[in-house]
DNA sequence: ACCTGAACACCGTTCAAGT
DNA sequence: ACCTGAACACCGTTCAAGT
């Protein structure tokens, strides 16, 4: 009955598919749950994309936007190199449920053509990613605040790892972890791995 | 046609459902591909286990043994606590299509009741892995090579998260990503971070 | 005791028809 | 231009019937 337009029931789906994966995973996305949230009918949603593929790409360019923005928002403006990385870590309380869909859907790609689309999607928003925190970890590796012999794209893989086990953790105990703690001890512990 | 005694059969579908998930993803995971597998019909499948859901329990289960064997036959013998570990790390490569089926499971968990069984039995898994780590990091604390103030659980977590984002790369890459070469960064990282 | 085949409810997708 | 409703192939599961 709404009848809005493409445009914004675009959004809206990228935005609810979002919610689905992150809250009910990929299993429970199924298209007429998508669409009664939207008050339509499931074939209308066929109007706006060409496939359930096509809407989880949507959700995906939505994610990525959000956590650049995180990245925009957080520049470095100190010395310190480590120090968008620590606030990056700290911020992520406010997109934990956004940082769920990431690895729900990276865990989900298979050895398989048609999962080749959102694979690729999946590694440009991934390589973008670690890519702002090599580059931290490179300013800081040059001004000599971090050891000279560090293998940068390594150690931003590592700093994802942080997120991507406390995720895989509180997933696995229902909600009974302490992420905050971990993700505080996890820290101590790049820190000194990275630091000269 | 084949006919075999419940006791192989539930064996049978236990490791299928392990290939099946590791390297296609749940998302793949059919009871008619299953079924095919193993040269019978998708129905005579309920024969033996009462759902899809007791079918990858059953894989879990059987997972759980074979890395437990894994940790059992590499058991710590040298004062080096940080050995066995190691040794784990490197192995990781003869089971790591099998690695890849615990996070696709753990994070297509959602807050959900179907997925409580499900839920739990990861937990149990997870925390028997992180038991076995952290006692042999414990250990490592004791003997005056480790931190004193080590948190030795976060740092197990951490160690299991090198092997998780390492899959995680993997996978986004398709494949195009030298673990090998990464765990072995991560692993320089996680000792310098744990060591005295 | 194990397996097959028909049946049912559900999901992704298409298409003709409504406003 | 957007949405609905019927239709189809596919999946999880049940159940009666086969050997």
């Amino acid at each position: 009955m709404p009848r809005l337009s493409t445009e914004k029931r675009k959004e809206q789906i990228a935005i609810a598919i979002l919610e689905i994966i992150g809250n009910e995973g990929l299993e429970n996305l199924s298209m007429p749950a998508l669409a009664k949230r939207l008050d339509i009918v499931p074939s209308a949603l066929y109007r706006h994309f060409s496939s359930k593929e096509e809407m989880i790409s949507a959700g995906l360019d939505l994610l990525k936007l959000k956590i650049m923005d995180v990245f925009d928002r957080h520049e470095a403006d100190s010395d310190d190199a480590l120090e968008p990385l620590k606030r990056f870590l700290d911020l992520h309380r406010q997109f934990f449920h956004i940082t769920t869909v990431f690895p729900r859907i990276a865990f989900s790609l298979a050895d398989n053509e048609t999962f080749d689309l959102r694979r690729q999607r999946m590694q440009k928003f991934h390589d973008s990613v670690l890519g702002r925190i090599s580059a931290t970890l490179e300013k800081g590796r040059r001004n000599g605040q971090l050891r000279k012999n560090l293998d940068t794209s390594a150690a931003a893989l590592s700093f994802w790892g942080i997120l991507v086990s406390s995720t895989l953790r509180w997933f696995i105990t229902g909600g009974d972890f302490d992420v905050e703690a971990y993700k505080k001890e996890a820290w101590d512990m790049f820190v000194r791995a990275v630091s000269k």
